[in-house]
DNA sequence: CAGACTGTTCAAAAAAACTTGAACAATTCC
DNA sequence: GGAATTGTTCAAGTTTTTTTGAACAGTCTG
Protein backbone atom coordinates (compact mmCIF):
# COMPACT_ATOMS: atom_id res chain seq x y z
CA UNK A 1 0.00 0.00 0.00
CA UNK A 2 2.42 2.49 0.64
CA UNK A 3 6.62 2.87 0.88
CA UNK A 4 8.22 -1.03 1.41
CA UNK A 5 11.19 0.75 2.67
CA UNK A 6 11.69 0.06 6.29
CA UNK A 7 10.01 -1.88 9.23
CA UNK A 8 9.41 2.10 11.19
CA UNK A 9 7.83 4.37 8.26
CA UNK A 10 5.06 6.83 9.16
CA UNK A 11 4.27 10.20 6.72
CA UNK A 12 5.02 11.89 10.13
CA UNK A 13 8.55 11.42 10.46
CA UNK A 14 10.95 14.04 8.15
CA UNK A 15 14.03 12.10 6.75
CA UNK A 16 16.16 13.12 9.24
CA UNK A 17 13.76 11.91 11.98
CA UNK A 18 13.54 8.29 10.58
CA UNK A 19 16.94 8.12 10.25
CA UNK A 20 17.73 9.15 13.73
CA UNK A 21 14.37 6.64 14.93
CA UNK A 22 16.03 3.80 12.92
CA UNK A 23 19.59 4.62 14.69
CA UNK A 24 18.31 4.28 17.54
CA UNK A 25 16.03 1.43 17.10
CA UNK A 26 19.13 -0.57 16.31
CA UNK A 27 21.23 0.61 19.33
CA UNK A 28 18.43 -0.59 21.64
CA UNK A 29 18.18 -3.59 19.75
CA UNK A 30 21.97 -4.13 20.69
CA UNK A 31 21.25 -3.51 24.62
CA UNK A 32 18.35 -6.25 24.24
CA UNK A 33 15.66 -3.93 24.45
CA UNK A 34 12.53 -3.45 22.65
CA UNK A 35 12.27 -1.68 19.45
CA UNK A 36 9.79 0.59 20.66
CA UNK A 37 12.22 2.25 23.25
CA UNK A 38 14.50 3.01 21.01
CA UNK A 39 11.89 4.62 18.35
CA UNK A 40 10.51 6.89 21.50
CA UNK A 41 14.35 7.60 22.58
CA UNK A 42 14.90 8.45 19.03
CA UNK A 43 12.26 10.86 18.45
CA UNK A 44 12.56 12.81 21.21
CA UNK A 45 16.40 12.69 20.69
CA UNK A 46 15.82 14.76 17.49
CA UNK A 47 12.99 17.03 18.75
CA UNK A 48 13.68 20.49 19.65
CA UNK A 49 10.53 20.31 21.74
CA UNK A 50 9.31 18.22 24.16
CA UNK A 51 6.80 15.53 23.27
CA UNK A 52 3.71 14.06 24.84
CA UNK A 53 2.29 10.55 24.89
CA UNK A 54 0.10 11.63 21.99
CA UNK A 55 2.54 13.19 20.23
CA UNK A 56 4.55 10.17 20.17
CA UNK A 57 1.83 7.57 18.50
CA UNK A 58 0.53 9.89 15.82
CA UNK A 59 4.37 10.86 15.25
CA UNK A 60 5.41 6.91 15.17
CA UNK A 61 2.66 5.59 14.60
CA UNK A 62 2.47 3.16 17.61
CA UNK A 63 -0.13 2.32 20.31
CA UNK A 64 -0.79 3.94 22.80
CA UNK A 65 0.16 0.97 25.12
CA UNK A 66 3.42 0.59 23.68
CA UNK A 67 3.89 4.24 24.22
CA UNK A 68 3.12 4.83 27.49
CA UNK A 69 4.90 1.53 28.94
CA UNK A 70 7.98 2.61 26.74
CA UNK A 71 8.00 5.61 28.56
CA UNK A 72 7.59 4.32 31.88
CA UNK A 73 10.76 1.82 30.98
CA UNK A 74 12.69 4.73 29.96
CA UNK A 75 11.93 6.67 32.67
CA UNK A 76 12.83 4.19 34.89
CA UNK A 77 16.27 4.19 33.03
CA UNK A 78 16.33 7.74 33.49
CA UNK A 79 16.86 8.02 29.81
CA UNK A 80 13.56 10.69 29.77
CA UNK A 81 12.18 13.31 32.18
CA UNK A 82 8.89 15.28 32.48
CA UNK A 83 9.43 18.40 30.63
CA UNK A 84 9.16 21.28 33.43
CA UNK A 85 6.81 24.35 32.65
CA UNK A 86 4.38 23.23 29.94
CA UNK A 87 1.08 25.13 30.20
CA UNK A 88 -0.84 22.01 29.04
CA UNK A 89 -2.68 19.15 30.96
CA UNK A 90 -0.40 16.37 29.31
CA UNK A 91 3.18 15.66 30.90
CA UNK A 92 5.60 16.11 27.84
CA UNK A 93 8.77 14.80 27.90
CA UNK A 94 12.51 15.06 26.70
CA UNK A 95 15.45 13.25 26.64
CA UNK A 96 18.35 12.64 28.89
CA UNK A 97 21.33 13.80 26.76
CA UNK A 98 24.65 12.37 28.92
CA UNK A 99 26.22 9.29 28.53
CA UNK A 100 27.03 8.92 32.15
CA UNK A 101 23.51 9.22 33.30
CA UNK A 102 22.22 6.55 30.46
CA UNK A 103 25.12 4.48 31.35
CA UNK A 104 24.16 4.56 34.52
CA UNK A 105 20.50 3.48 34.44
CA UNK A 106 21.25 0.69 32.58
CA UNK A 107 23.90 -0.61 34.80
CA UNK A 108 21.59 -0.13 37.27
CA UNK A 109 18.45 -1.28 35.56
CA UNK A 110 19.95 -3.64 33.45
CA UNK A 111 23.19 -4.88 34.73
CA UNK A 112 23.37 -5.09 38.37
CA UNK A 113 20.41 -7.45 39.65
CA UNK A 114 22.29 -10.14 37.39
CA UNK A 115 25.01 -9.60 38.89
CA UNK A 116 23.67 -9.72 42.08
CA UNK A 117 21.36 -12.75 41.09
CA UNK A 118 24.81 -14.72 39.88
CA UNK A 119 26.67 -14.07 43.07
CA UNK A 120 23.75 -15.62 45.26
CA UNK A 121 23.67 -18.73 42.62
CA UNK A 122 27.52 -18.96 42.74
CA UNK A 123 26.74 -19.52 46.38
CA UNK A 124 24.33 -22.07 45.93
CA UNK A 125 27.10 -23.76 43.76
CA UNK A 126 29.65 -23.89 46.16
CA UNK A 127 27.36 -25.69 48.61
CA UNK A 128 26.38 -28.24 45.99
CA UNK A 129 29.64 -28.69 45.01
CA UNK A 130 30.45 -29.53 48.35
CA UNK A 131 28.60 -32.23 48.32
CA UNK A 132 31.04 -34.67 45.72
CA UNK A 133 32.17 -37.62 47.61
CA UNK A 134 35.24 -37.68 44.78
CA UNK A 135 38.43 -35.88 46.23
CA UNK A 136 39.22 -35.31 42.16
CA UNK A 137 35.54 -34.25 41.10
CA UNK A 138 35.69 -31.96 44.03
CA UNK A 139 38.96 -30.35 43.19
CA UNK A 140 37.50 -30.03 39.63
CA UNK A 141 34.62 -28.35 40.55
CA UNK A 142 36.18 -26.02 43.13
CA UNK A 143 38.76 -24.87 40.34
CA UNK A 144 35.73 -24.11 37.89
CA UNK A 145 33.71 -22.32 40.78
CA UNK A 146 36.71 -19.92 41.51
CA UNK A 147 36.69 -19.05 38.07
CA UNK A 148 33.50 -17.80 38.01
CA UNK A 149 34.05 -16.06 41.34
CA UNK A 150 36.40 -14.34 39.69
CA UNK A 151 34.75 -13.22 36.54
CA UNK A 152 31.77 -12.10 39.07
CA UNK A 153 34.34 -9.95 40.92
CA UNK A 154 35.65 -8.44 37.41
CA UNK A 155 32.53 -7.98 36.27
CA UNK A 156 31.62 -6.11 39.53
CA UNK A 157 34.85 -3.99 39.45
CA UNK A 158 34.07 -3.35 36.01
CA UNK A 159 30.82 -1.25 36.21
CA UNK A 160 32.09 1.65 37.88
CA UNK A 161 35.32 1.86 36.22
CA UNK A 162 32.87 1.65 33.03
CA UNK A 163 30.71 4.64 34.32
CA UNK A 164 33.97 6.71 34.97
CA UNK A 165 35.00 6.48 31.36
CA UNK A 166 31.79 6.97 30.10
CA UNK A 167 30.81 10.03 32.51
CA UNK A 168 32.97 12.88 32.05
CA UNK B 1 5.32 -37.05 33.43
CA UNK B 2 8.09 -36.17 34.73
CA UNK B 3 10.01 -33.41 37.51
CA UNK B 4 8.13 -29.86 37.24
CA UNK B 5 11.06 -27.68 38.17
CA UNK B 6 13.50 -25.82 36.17
CA UNK B 7 13.08 -25.66 32.01
CA UNK B 8 16.06 -27.08 31.14
CA UNK B 9 15.80 -30.75 32.86
CA UNK B 10 16.77 -34.22 31.55
CA UNK B 11 17.42 -36.84 33.97
CA UNK B 12 21.40 -37.39 32.89
CA UNK B 13 22.87 -34.26 34.80
CA UNK B 14 23.77 -34.18 38.29
CA UNK B 15 22.38 -31.53 40.21
CA UNK B 16 25.74 -29.41 39.75
CA UNK B 17 25.53 -30.07 36.12
CA UNK B 18 22.33 -28.70 35.85
CA UNK B 19 22.60 -25.91 38.44
CA UNK B 20 25.90 -24.36 36.17
CA UNK B 21 23.47 -25.03 33.19
CA UNK B 22 21.06 -22.59 34.59
CA UNK B 23 23.70 -20.53 35.63
CA UNK B 24 25.02 -20.27 31.88
CA UNK B 25 21.84 -20.10 30.46
CA UNK B 26 20.84 -16.84 32.44
CA UNK B 27 24.30 -15.82 31.62
CA UNK B 28 23.70 -15.71 27.52
CA UNK B 29 20.37 -14.57 28.29
CA UNK B 30 21.91 -11.47 29.69
CA UNK B 31 24.01 -10.85 26.39
CA UNK B 32 21.11 -11.43 23.96
CA UNK B 33 21.81 -15.19 22.71
CA UNK B 34 20.00 -18.20 22.30
CA UNK B 35 19.48 -20.14 25.92
CA UNK B 36 21.04 -23.22 23.76
CA UNK B 37 24.64 -21.09 24.09
CA UNK B 38 24.43 -20.85 27.39
CA UNK B 39 23.20 -25.07 28.21
CA UNK B 40 25.88 -25.65 26.00
CA UNK B 41 28.77 -23.66 27.04
CA UNK B 42 27.59 -24.35 30.27
CA UNK B 43 27.78 -28.60 30.17
CA UNK B 44 31.00 -28.06 28.96
CA UNK B 45 32.52 -25.72 31.36
CA UNK B 46 31.65 -27.98 34.30
CA UNK B 47 32.40 -31.54 32.25
CA UNK B 48 35.64 -32.51 32.87
CA UNK B 49 36.36 -34.85 30.07
CA UNK B 50 35.77 -32.80 26.64
CA UNK B 51 32.29 -33.80 25.11
CA UNK B 52 31.07 -34.74 21.60
CA UNK B 53 28.01 -33.38 19.97
CA UNK B 54 26.25 -36.80 21.04
CA UNK B 55 27.21 -36.01 24.46
CA UNK B 56 25.80 -32.71 24.40
CA UNK B 57 22.54 -33.93 22.39
CA UNK B 58 21.80 -36.79 24.95
CA UNK B 59 22.84 -34.89 28.48
CA UNK B 60 21.55 -31.84 27.59
CA UNK B 61 18.37 -33.13 25.57
CA UNK B 62 18.49 -30.68 22.89
CA UNK B 63 18.21 -31.64 19.15
CA UNK B 64 21.54 -32.79 17.42
CA UNK B 65 20.53 -29.53 15.09
CA UNK B 66 20.61 -26.62 18.26
CA UNK B 67 23.83 -28.56 18.91
CA UNK B 68 25.66 -28.42 16.24
CA UNK B 69 24.54 -24.61 15.49
CA UNK B 70 25.50 -23.65 18.66
CA UNK B 71 28.86 -25.56 18.44
CA UNK B 72 29.54 -23.38 15.27
CA UNK B 73 28.66 -20.05 17.13
CA UNK B 74 30.44 -21.06 20.39
CA UNK B 75 33.82 -21.55 17.65
CA UNK B 76 32.97 -18.55 16.39
CA UNK B 77 32.93 -16.43 19.50
CA UNK B 78 36.20 -18.59 20.57
CA UNK B 79 34.44 -19.76 23.37
CA UNK B 80 34.75 -23.20 23.08
CA UNK B 81 37.58 -25.16 20.98
CA UNK B 82 38.03 -28.93 18.90
CA UNK B 83 40.26 -31.54 21.80
CA UNK B 84 43.17 -32.75 20.66
CA UNK B 85 44.54 -36.38 21.02
CA UNK B 86 41.44 -37.94 20.50
CA UNK B 87 41.10 -41.15 19.33
CA UNK B 88 37.49 -41.11 18.34
CA UNK B 89 36.06 -40.17 14.98
CA UNK B 90 33.99 -37.98 16.46
CA UNK B 91 35.00 -34.27 17.51
CA UNK B 92 35.37 -33.24 21.33
CA UNK B 93 35.00 -30.03 22.50
CA UNK B 94 36.44 -28.03 25.39
CA UNK B 95 35.75 -25.11 27.09
CA UNK B 96 38.06 -21.65 26.62
CA UNK B 97 37.90 -20.50 30.08
CA UNK B 98 39.56 -17.30 30.08
CA UNK B 99 37.96 -14.48 30.41
CA UNK B 100 40.17 -12.70 27.98
CA UNK B 101 39.35 -14.67 25.34
CA UNK B 102 35.73 -14.93 26.01
CA UNK B 103 35.20 -10.83 25.79
CA UNK B 104 37.56 -10.44 22.76
CA UNK B 105 35.01 -13.18 21.08
CA UNK B 106 32.23 -11.15 22.25
CA UNK B 107 33.30 -7.83 21.23
CA UNK B 108 34.56 -8.62 17.66
CA UNK B 109 31.36 -10.61 16.72
CA UNK B 110 28.87 -9.13 18.34
CA UNK B 111 29.92 -5.64 19.36
CA UNK B 112 32.45 -4.19 16.64
CA UNK B 113 29.61 -4.56 14.10
CA UNK B 114 27.35 -2.59 15.35
CA UNK B 115 29.42 -0.04 16.33
CA UNK B 116 31.02 0.03 12.51
CA UNK B 117 27.65 0.06 11.44
CA UNK B 118 26.60 3.12 13.35
CA UNK B 119 29.50 5.20 12.40
CA UNK B 120 28.53 5.03 8.92
CA UNK B 121 24.58 5.75 9.40
CA UNK B 122 26.27 8.77 11.68
CA UNK B 123 27.92 10.30 8.42
CA UNK B 124 24.42 9.40 6.40
CA UNK B 125 22.93 11.35 8.86
CA UNK B 126 25.30 13.97 8.60
CA UNK B 127 24.41 14.78 4.97
CA UNK B 128 20.62 14.22 5.50
CA UNK B 129 20.78 17.15 8.22
CA UNK B 130 23.30 19.25 5.95
CA UNK B 131 19.91 19.69 3.83
CA UNK B 132 18.07 21.25 6.97
CA UNK B 133 17.53 24.74 5.43
CA UNK B 134 16.09 26.89 8.61
CA UNK B 135 19.02 27.52 10.33
CA UNK B 136 18.05 27.21 14.17
CA UNK B 137 17.03 23.68 13.36
CA UNK B 138 20.65 23.36 11.51
CA UNK B 139 21.97 23.75 14.58
CA UNK B 140 20.21 21.52 16.89
CA UNK B 141 20.59 18.97 14.61
CA UNK B 142 24.44 19.17 14.23
CA UNK B 143 24.44 19.81 18.06
CA UNK B 144 22.74 16.40 18.50
CA UNK B 145 24.26 14.54 15.97
CA UNK B 146 27.69 15.57 17.17
CA UNK B 147 26.71 14.16 20.59
CA UNK B 148 25.79 11.02 18.55
CA UNK B 149 29.19 11.32 17.54
CA UNK B 150 30.77 11.58 20.51
CA UNK B 151 28.82 8.53 22.15
CA UNK B 152 30.27 6.35 19.20
CA UNK B 153 33.62 7.68 20.00
CA UNK B 154 33.62 6.93 23.57
CA UNK B 155 32.34 3.54 22.45
CA UNK B 156 35.55 2.77 20.63
CA UNK B 157 37.75 3.96 23.10
CA UNK B 158 36.08 1.84 25.31
CA UNK B 159 36.50 -1.96 23.94
CA UNK B 160 40.30 -1.69 24.26
CA UNK B 161 39.93 -1.00 28.21
CA UNK B 162 37.44 -3.24 28.25
CA UNK B 163 39.44 -6.22 26.97
CA UNK B 164 42.59 -4.87 29.55
CA UNK B 165 40.88 -4.64 32.09
CA UNK B 166 39.03 -7.98 32.17
CA UNK B 167 42.16 -10.02 30.20
CA UNK B 168 44.80 -10.47 33.00
C1' DC C 1 32.17 -49.59 -2.61
C1' DA C 2 28.28 -50.44 0.64
C1' DG C 3 26.98 -49.60 5.00
C1' DA C 4 27.57 -47.14 9.18
C1' DC C 5 28.53 -43.04 11.43
C1' DT C 6 29.26 -37.96 12.19
C1' DG C 7 27.89 -33.62 11.45
C1' DT C 8 25.27 -29.75 8.65
C1' DT C 9 21.37 -27.50 6.71
C1' DC C 10 17.05 -25.35 6.52
C1' DA C 11 11.92 -25.41 6.26
C1' DA C 12 8.49 -25.88 9.49
C1' DA C 13 6.98 -25.95 14.40
C1' DA C 14 7.31 -24.05 18.87
C1' DA C 15 8.42 -20.68 22.11
C1' DA C 16 9.43 -16.12 23.51
C1' DA C 17 9.04 -11.29 23.12
C1' DC C 18 6.63 -7.37 21.80
C1' DT C 19 2.62 -4.66 20.47
C1' DT C 20 -2.09 -3.66 20.25
C1' DG C 21 -6.45 -1.97 21.72
C1' DA C 22 -10.25 -1.74 24.54
C1' DA C 23 -11.59 -1.34 29.27
C1' DC C 24 -10.61 1.22 33.11
C1' DA C 25 -8.77 4.63 36.54
C1' DA C 26 -7.57 9.26 37.49
C1' DT C 27 -7.82 13.94 36.82
C1' DT C 28 -9.50 18.35 35.15
C1' DC C 29 -12.93 21.52 33.63
C1' DC C 30 -17.37 23.57 33.27
C1' DG D 1 -21.60 16.07 39.38
C1' DG D 2 -20.90 14.85 34.63
C1' DA D 3 -18.45 15.06 30.47
C1' DA D 4 -14.04 15.26 28.47
C1' DT D 5 -9.23 14.33 28.54
C1' DT D 6 -4.97 11.90 29.80
C1' DG D 7 -2.72 7.99 30.88
C1' DT D 8 -2.38 2.81 32.54
C1' DT D 9 -3.20 -2.01 32.38
C1' DC D 10 -3.22 -6.49 30.60
C1' DA D 11 -5.32 -10.32 27.78
C1' DA D 12 -5.13 -11.38 23.18
C1' DG D 13 -2.88 -10.95 18.79
C1' DT D 14 1.28 -10.42 16.15
C1' DT D 15 5.97 -10.72 15.14
C1' DT D 16 10.47 -12.37 15.93
C1' DT D 17 13.54 -15.68 17.50
C1' DT D 18 14.83 -20.20 18.54
C1' DT D 19 14.45 -25.09 18.22
C1' DT D 20 13.38 -29.23 15.99
C1' DG D 21 13.94 -33.03 12.93
C1' DA D 22 14.38 -35.13 8.69
C1' DA D 23 16.99 -34.98 4.52
C1' DC D 24 21.51 -34.71 3.00
C1' DA D 25 26.64 -34.43 2.45
C1' DG D 26 30.92 -36.09 3.80
C1' DT D 27 33.96 -39.63 5.71
C1' DC D 28 35.58 -43.72 7.52
C1' DT D 29 35.70 -48.86 7.76
C1' DG D 30 35.54 -53.44 6.64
Amino acid sequence: MDSPTSKTQSENLSSIQQQVVDFFVDGVRVLGLPRSLGEIYGLLFISQEPLSLDDLVQKLGISKGSVSQGLRTLKTLGAVREAENINDRRTYYEPATDLKRLVGGFIREQIRPHLDSGKSKLQQLNQTAALSSDPTERAFFDERLERLESWMKRGGQLLPILQKILGQ
